[in-house]
RNA sequence: GGGCCGGUAGCUCAGCUGGUAGAGCAGGGGACUUUUAAUCCCAAGGUCGCAGGUUCGAACCCUGCCCGGCCCA
């Protein structure tokens, strides 16, 4: 009968603690205390009497060095997980080991690895396989971290201004929040459909006219629409709400979250992505949305005179009814592709913002600002409209973008409009990019190398 | 949706002008007490993305489809 593999392996140490504690060590010695390490054999060298393996965990790689006459025959294949104890020491070459005493099988692998030299390189299996992409790449591992302590730096800075996090729906009977089409899905035990949110903003707001002041979510949105190198169907959304806050607070805010992020994480304000130096230390760059399209010759309140300036630059604007469109289209084809290095854009045409409160001296411009880092949006914040009748009447303009053919115009929400209807304190709200900042942060350049099991056709 | 590129052993790749499929690593067997892409010996490993077509003969040429990447929309 086969040993039964353990069940577990206490009182192990990190690999990347053991090695240090081999790099004081002469060539050839080995300490007098006893380890316990536990990963994933990654290679393995045999040299008759004496076998070479090196074992990996998520802290780091340590080579091995089982004398047969000790461990006896050491009965392990690349890929298998195992746990060992030994001495820290280092090989006559100078090599952090492990002079091991004693090994145990943990987990026998069935399938073999991929090459383990060269890696999993094929971008589809690295998708599908993440686990595997994980195992064989170091640098996946690495940007999987990277990620991950984001969040974890974000959550402490806002829990520590004495935001409250929570949670809100994610099938919505009404959808709205951005400009954008929904999944729709069925609650079978109602009879009724229910739309995946693509924001989370309208419950968030609620929250606040419910009193709780500062509230966060950080949470999947999904949006109905194609993948691109920034855009996946669904993805990981940072939105806060602060009463008594307007949009320029939120400016200040923002640049200190993300720039302590980056500090806490990369241990540098600064990273590269495309090639540039982007340095996310505040102050970031500020300039007003109409001054960034003047410079590219692009700002105009006529629908006509601006489609035709975009087709004198070869845009296809033949998808864009409407002047919002165009001047999103505008936008996004020639001004967020320059904004390299961390800016601020501020005060919006109100056409695009039907949830930010007018500027105090022209009623046409709202309190609202996007911000940009390597070329693309990162985030979208408010001034937030705190007035149930002025809201009302945004979602009836809404209604004649829609009619003009626009299908992402926000379709409107009385019972949102009720809650309004109660009070809501004057307010500041935000939202960010996760998936975006992990990509800026890992340097990668593609949204599907910031998530971990993005989406794909399904096979067979 | 359109254009370009790709899919060959578990992985990384080669395969010329159409002539019966190759290597390295991994996996199996063996040798070796300081290797680190260890080395050496032996054996094994294939629906060439799928389906048609052309041809005496197709991984290779043609058509359609599937999956992916990049760019455009």
């Amino acid at each position: 009968m086969a040993p039964i593999a353990p069940k577990r392996f206490p009182d192990r140490d990190e690999i990347a603690t053991v090695r240090r504690e081999c790099e004081p060590l002469e060539n050839g010695a080995q300490a007098d205390t006893t380890r316990r390490l536990a990963g994933r054999v990654m290679a393995r060298r045999d040299m008759g009497k004496l076998v070479f393996l090196d074992l990996v965990d998520r802290s780091g790689r340590i080579q091995l060095l089982c004398p047969l006459e000790r461990t006896g025959e050491i009965d392990v294949h690349l890929g298998d997980v195992v746990g060992v104890s030994g001495a820290p020491a280092k090989s006559r070459r100078g090599e952090p080991s492990l002079m091991v005493d004693s090994l145990e099988l943990l987990s026998r692998i069935r399938t073999p690895l991929p090459d383990t030299f060269h890696g999993l390189t094929d971008v589809e299996l690295r998708y599908r396989k993440r686990y595997l992409d994980l195992l064989m790449n170091e640098e996946a591992r690495h940007d999987a971290l990277v990620r991950s302590r984001t969040v974890a730096s974000i959550r402490r800075t806002l829990d520590e201004w004495g935001f409250v996090e929570v949670e809100t729906p994610v099938l919505q009977p009404r959808y709205g929040g951005a400009f954008a089409e929904p999944f729709v899905t069925h609650w079978n035990s109602l009879d009724e459909d229910r739309y995946l949110r693509i924001a989370t903003e309208l419950y968030l707001k609620r929250l606040i006219v419910g009193g709780l002041e500062k509230v966060y979510e950080i949470g999947k949105d999904f949006r109905n629409e194609g993948v691109s190198f920034k855009h996946h169907p669904e993805f990981t959304m940072l939105e806060w709400y602060e009463a008594y806050a307007d949009y320029r607070d939120t400016m200040d805010r923002i640049e200190q979250l993300v720039a302590r992020a980056a500090q806490e994480v990369l241990g540098t304000t600064t990273c590269t992505f495309r090639g540039h130096e982007i340095d996310f230390a505040p102050p970031w760059r500020r300039m007003k949305f109409v001054d960034a399209l003047e410079e590219h010759g692009l700002w105009t309140r006529d629908a006509d005179e601006l489609r035709r300036r975009l087709q004198e630059r070869d845009v296809d604007v033949s998808k864009d009814p409407t002047w919002s469109k165009l001047i999103d289209h505008a936008h996004s084809h020639f001004v967020e592709p320059a904004l390299v290095q961390p800016t601020i854009l501020y005060d919006y045409p109100v056409e695009l913002s039907p949830f930010a409160r007018a500027t105090d001296d022209d009623p046409s411009i709202v309190e609202r600002f996007e911000y940009f880092a390597g070329g693309m949006e990162l985030g979208n914040a408010f001034t937030e409209i705190n007035d149930a009748e002025e809201q009302a009447s945004r979602f009836t303009s809404q209604e004649a973008e829609r009619a003009a053919g626009d299908v992402e115009a926000e379709g409107g929400d009385p019972d949102y409009v009720e809650a309004l209807s109660y009070g809501m304190p004057p307010t500041g709200g935000i939202g960010l990019g996760i998936d975006r900042l992990a990509m800026v942060f890992t340097g990668r350049e593609s949204i599907r190398d910031a998530i971990l099991f993005p989406a794909l056709r399904a096979t067979g």
